[in-house]
DNA sequence: GTCTATAGGATGATAGAC
DNA sequence: GTCTATCATCCTATAGAC
């Protein structure tokens, strides 16, 4: 067994953190606001108080290699805060709403800069890197089981509830683009809004229209 | 006035287009796939068949002011696009079905590259260049501003189709988005069908679940 | 593991001839 | 309007001392 001084994963920041997880958050937060062809490696490296040859000594592959684990680190944070919200809402209506409005506040407290950390990443370099492609859509499908088996607790089938989290994701995902773009939160109010109204049509329920 | 030999705007290639015109018809195509910082000057006048300093002369403003007639185009070709598809069915709900079926040939026909020209250029961008995050803005307010009109026409009251038009361009926008990361239709096509749900919700009819 | 220095190339932009 | 040459800067990545 190791001295395990630290690297203990902490969940969220513990006193010290070890260099590698300085530079993967650097990584994650530049590349969420600025894209991957954006953010420089060095930039990275000063984010995270760490120097050029730290940052190659983890991460060998070079950039593409900090993408992908950039990437995996949104794909976690936004899986975190699904599961917190779904599992404090038992209604998967209301949890959209509740969903959407937290992402709108995410956006708002940082002026409308961070939106989906995989999405930016992704975006335009999905076809010129398999390995950041498949990261990113490793991460919607993720997002994607979370709403489904939520949707399948409150009683929905297996297929219909897999259908409606497909645009549940997609609905969130463009009204969080629509939002940093307008610098509004209303697109993404108005998903939580019409989503609740798609899930009670599903449901069966009578409509809050 | 002028000669006006060419430069009519033509409405599509008609036979010699203009040096202005070429070079923004290669900005916005490079931008699309590889975004504002992954897409070069040089690369753009190369594609454009023209010189780096005919770039120069007709946008003096460089990169940046590039990049916004790129945005300016991309909503202009996705505005007409609506209008075509809306033009043609004039049942709402039918509509946003042909249109999420029309982005998804585009994305499939492309291998999955060209996605929205607007997006992935105001993505990463945004906070760094107000210009161009205001191009973005427009061609979103404009987009929705066709879907209301169709739904008030299909006999929709104007507060309550303004917030549908909303989500509606949310909605396409982040399926396009699944689509290209998931190299994969099916967000798209659920999405046009949970949409034509939703508009079928709101126009009090019965529901096809 | 950390640091500095640097190679080798690409970038945005400009100058000035034609 | 078009072209070429070039500047100054930045980039990713590597080498090698400590």
């Amino acid at each position: 067994m190791r001295t395990r001084t630290r690297h203990q994963t902490d969940p969220h920041q513990a006193a010290p953190v070890g260099t590698r997880e300085r530079i993967i958050r650097a990584a994650s937060s530049l590349m969420q606001r600025q894209g991957y062809d954006g953010t420089g490696i060095k930039q990275i490296s000063q984010e995270a108080d760490a120097t050029l040859g730290s940052v190659y000594h983890f991460f060998p592959g070079g950039k593409q290699e900090l993408a992908v684990a950039a990437v995996h680190r949104g794909d976690e944070e936004f899986a975190d805060l699904l599961r917190e919200i779904l599992g404090a809402e038992p209604d998967p209506a209301q949890a959209l709403v509740d969903c959407a409005r937290s992402l709108a506040e995410g956006l708002r407290e940082s002026d409308w800069s961070d939106g989906c950390p995989v999405t930016a990443t992704a975006l335009g370099t999905a076809h010129r890197f398999p390995d950041i492609q498949r990261a990113a859509a490793d991460a919607f499908a993720r997002w994607r089981g979370l709403v489904r088996e939520h949707l399948q607790a409150a009683g929905m089938a297996e297929d219909v509830a897999g259908d409606l989290a497909t645009t549940v994701i997609s609905t969130l995902e463009g009204a969080e683009l629509a939002a940093q773009v307008a610098r509004d939160e209303k697109p993404l109010l108005l998903a939580g809004r019409h989503l609740a109204q798609l899930i009670h049509l599903h449901q069966g329920g009578a409509s809050t229209v």
